[in-house]
DNA sequence: TCGACGCGTCGGGGAATGTTGACGCGTCGG
DNA sequence: CCGACGCGTCAACATTCCCCGACGCGTCGA
């Protein structure tokens, strides 16, 4: 049932919706207006993200916060970390390349 | 046509293949071995990863490698970053914890 | 030259995903 | 107490994804 987290951030709707929360809980209608959807359609993005507990709900009266919990993003830094030394070669390089061009 | 690299990196299949590609390039029925999964399905999955420019293929005679091209990642490492030090910081937390209980 | 090999791609079927309108439930204000 | 509001969930449909067997093309070895 917990989806992972590689899947959640698959979708470019799901990834908006963690950068919207990441100044504070936000509402879900609150949500759904930043974007061109329908509120279910935001809801349920929303409950991809709380099965992989990237969001928590805190319900207040009527309404319900949604927060943000980015502790599992902790493992898709854990499976970047082997690349990052390759990638940051590659842009050394090019840095290089660029300075040697532009003294 | 050109895949972004978030939706690549949401099949587990596809990230095995880009760890199995860090220790150097690899042809495809070599890769296949490594999954209990018919060849054309790991070519399919290597289109993908060749579509968000993650990959590179070489061909060499009737075989072809595959090389990791791992500079789309910096684009996950880079949207990653801002929620880096929130995590961080519940780690830190965490680890506080761990040390009051433990001295 | 000819069969075997390595590979990409296509067609098809099944599963999962994305989106919406409709409905129902709990909550607030009058 | 009752209508309006905020929200989750469901049925339904379209789209996309995942996987495989089959086919075709280029390449190598005999």
């Amino acid at each position: 049932m917990p989806t992972d987290v590689f899947s959640a951030l698959a979708n470019p709707v799901r990834r908006k919706l963690l950068d919207c929360l990441r100044d504070g809980p936000r509402a879900v209608n609150d949500l759904a207006g930043e974007f061109e959807l329908s509120r279910p359609a935001i809801s349920e993005h929303l409950q991809v993200l709380r099965q992989a507990r990237l969001v928590r709900e805190e319900p207040r009266g009527r309404q319900r916060y949604y927060h943000l919990e980015p502790d599992p993003l902790a493992e898709v830094h854990q499976w970047l970390h082997p690349f990052e030394h390759y990638w940051r070669a590659r842009l050394r390089a090019l840095r290089d390349v660029l300075d040697e061009e532009n003294p």
